[in-house]
Parts: structure tokens; C-alpha cells; sequence
DNA sequence: GATGTGATTGCAGCTTGTGCAATCACCGTA
DNA sequence: TACGGTGATTGCACAAGCTGCAATCACATC
């Protein structure tokens, strides 16, 4: 028989997303996540490098896809519609089969100002990398950080309504109205 | 004679920045500060929440002066515009004579993932004040926060090109300039 | 002169996070 | 089958961040 239970991150990610959402991450200690997950405090320290880390798992993924996305794209897309396009396709694919978790665990993060403070590290890490992928394409490093910046800001007010109770249009269609939005809102 | 020396929190705030500056933010602990500064530990954790909040003294009242500024505007102004105006008159009150110890402290605060983190957390606050004082005047709330999101982006692009060395125009000009590239990335 | 206020302090204790060494199933190779 | 390397997990000791509670005592007020 098998030396450990497979899968540890995976079970450390649930343990903790079910106690954080149970009674909030600051009542939560990682001793209490590891025990019900079965493991050690040492072990969550050896996959995640800190305790708010654990709810952050595919972030690294949906980065690589983003920027993966809009280097595969059209050459001769304004760099806004280049990256408002590889956000449609990313969403497609992570995103509109699993509203209700995402939306579970969005409530976790925006109910704790930690938690939002790191997931607002992740989302300028992704700017930065969109950016960067941009500027590899069309030149301009402030052109690049502007169309990033604004992409993510439609792409934040989309995800907003997305998660929102009985809203039932596809985040891909969000995406497209808010960028609209922001057309009328910035032009 | 006094039972303790005056200004506490700005003692506090300079012994952490010089400390901050010379060996980083991870290498300085909360006991060599508060040993510069002639406190104890506790007085630093009454003064402020963390030892990451001794750099952000001054950002609420930041968020006022701006958030007072967008309230005394004039009110037939296009949104985005309302917001640049006030981070305009801000940039002159509290940032244009201040170059060099704003540069230091940002690049205090860029060097370190947390620092980082807590500082897009300020601005994210930001953003949402300016959203809900825009609101008070014009109504749609996914308007205000695509005007506050755009300006806070505007501001940001500014914002780094001001503290670069070298860099001799002023902040306002420097907004003003990247909301007309922000015009002509996004419209 | 009595009294209340408030900034500071000491201390005990919990939690997060790290370095280092040890364990032991699993895998490839001889 | 035997053998050695790999890598995920663990225990332990410890630094550092942060909190609750009670005590101190200059200062202001009456």
C-alpha cells in the first residue's frame, strides 16, 4: 500500500476552502486545516508559502494561458482587443463551467482584507506579465501597461457582475459589455 | 518635564523607513525600530495594526483630500475627467515638492512582495471611495467604477515615470499625458 | 487636592513561518 | 533479488509577528 494518501495540495486546498468559508480565515489556524486534511503544519508550509497561499493554486495557470493566448493572437489586433480576446478564450475555458466555486471562493478572498490584498497581487503580477507579452508585439512599454490596465479593469468589472446572484449571462458577453462601457466611459 | 517624548508615530515611521531603506523590509525587525525609535514593541503594535502600516501613515488622509476634492468639483463634468481635475489639484498639494522622499519611500515599498501587496490594497480602497463619491453624483455604479479604475490607471503610469531618475516634468503633466495615451489606447 | 484621561509599558501566550535532519515507500538498475 | 537514489512527508527547535490584559503616571479638569 501506498506510504501517503495521494493529492495532499488538493486536500489541503478543500480542507481550507471549506473552514475559511465555515468561520472566516482569521478564525481559522493552520493547525485546524492540516488536521482535517490529515497532514502535518510542516507539510502545508512545503506547498504553500504562506497560509493565505492555499487559495491562490491556479493562479500560476491562468497567467501562463492569458499570456500564452495573446502570443498566439492576431499580429494586427490594437493591443486592447488583443488582450480582451485571449481574456474570452481563457474565460470559455476556466471560468464559465464553475460559477458557483468561483463565486464560493471569491466571497472567501473579498471577505478578508488579507486575502484580497494578495489577490490583488496576483491580478498586478497579471497585468505586469500581459504587458510584458504585449510589449514583446507591438513596442511601447506605456502602451503596453495602459491596454494591460484597462483590459483588467473591464475584465474586474465583468467578474463583479458575474458573481452576482441570479446573474446569469456568460462572462465572456460581461467582458464585451464592459469594454464597451469603458470605451464610452474613457473616450 | 514630559513623560515622554513627543510624536511617537512619526518617530516610529522614521526609524522604519531608515531601517527599511538600509537592510530591507524583511531584514528589520519590529525590535530594532522601536530600539531607534526609544519605544517598546507594544507602543509600535498600538500605533499601527502591522509592520507593514508604518509606511502608510499618510495614505487616508490622502484618500480624503481627493475624495473632498471630486464632492467640491464641478458637477457637469464628465466623470473620468472630475477625477483627474482632483488627483490633479492632490498631485500639486501633496506630492510636487516632495520628489525625492516619495521616490525613496516607493522604492522602499516596490522591493518587497508585501509592501507591494499592501500598497495595491491602499489603492484599491482608492479606487472604491473615488467610485462611491462619483456615484453621489452621477448615479451608475459600474460608470463611476470605470472612471475611478481608468484615472487610478492614468495616475499609476504617471506615477512611475515621475519617481524615475532623471525625470524633470511635473506629476500633473504626467497624468494629463497618460490620459491621453489611456484615450488613445483604449477609444 | 481629588479625579479621570490617555499614552505608554511589561508580560504571558498564540500563531505564522523556517532550517535542518530523519524517515521510508517507490523506482530504476544491475 | 538486492541495492542505491529520489522525493514527499515529518518532527523539532526557534525566530518573529501580533494580541489581551492589567498597571503606571504625567497631565488636564474641576
Amino acid at each position: 500500500m501506498p506510504r501517503w494518501k495521494p493529492d495532499a495540495a488538493e486536500r489541503l486546498q478543500t480542507a481550507a476552502l471549506e473552514l475559511f468559508d465555515q468561520q472566516g480565515f482569521e478564525r481559522t489556524t493552520v493547525a485546524e486545516i492540516v488536521q482535517r486534511a490529515e497532514l502535518t503544519q510542516r507539510t502545508f508550509f512545503n506547498h504553500f508559502a504562506d497560509k493565505r497561499e492555499v487559495l491562490f493554486r491556479l493562479s500560476s495557470r491562468l497567467q501562463e494561458e492569458i499570456v500564452r493566448e495573446i502570443a498566439a493572437g492576431d499580429d494586427a489586433l490594437p493591443p486592447l482587443d488583443a488582450v480582451v480576446r485571449a481574456l474570452e478564450v481563457v474565460a470559455d475555458k476556466m471560468f464559465e463551467d464553475h460559477r458557483a466555486v468561483v463565486a464560493r471562493r471569491h466571497a472567501v478572498i473579498a471577505a478578508n482584507p488579507e486575502l484580497l490584498e494578495r489577490e490583488l497581487g496576483k491580478n498586478a503580477a497579471l497585468t505586469e506579465a500581459i504587458a510584458a507579452a504585449l510589449q514583446a508585439r507591438c513596442g511601447d512599454p506605456e502602451t503596453a501597461f495602459l491596454a494591460a490596465g484597462a483590459a483588467m479593469l473591464a475584465q474586474q468589472a465583468a467578474f463583479r457582475q458575474w458573481t452576482r446572484p441570479g446573474e446569469t449571462r456568460t462572462l465572456r458577453d460581461l467582458l464585451l459589455d464592459a469594454v464597451r462601457s469603458l470605451r464610452t466611459t474613457v473616450g
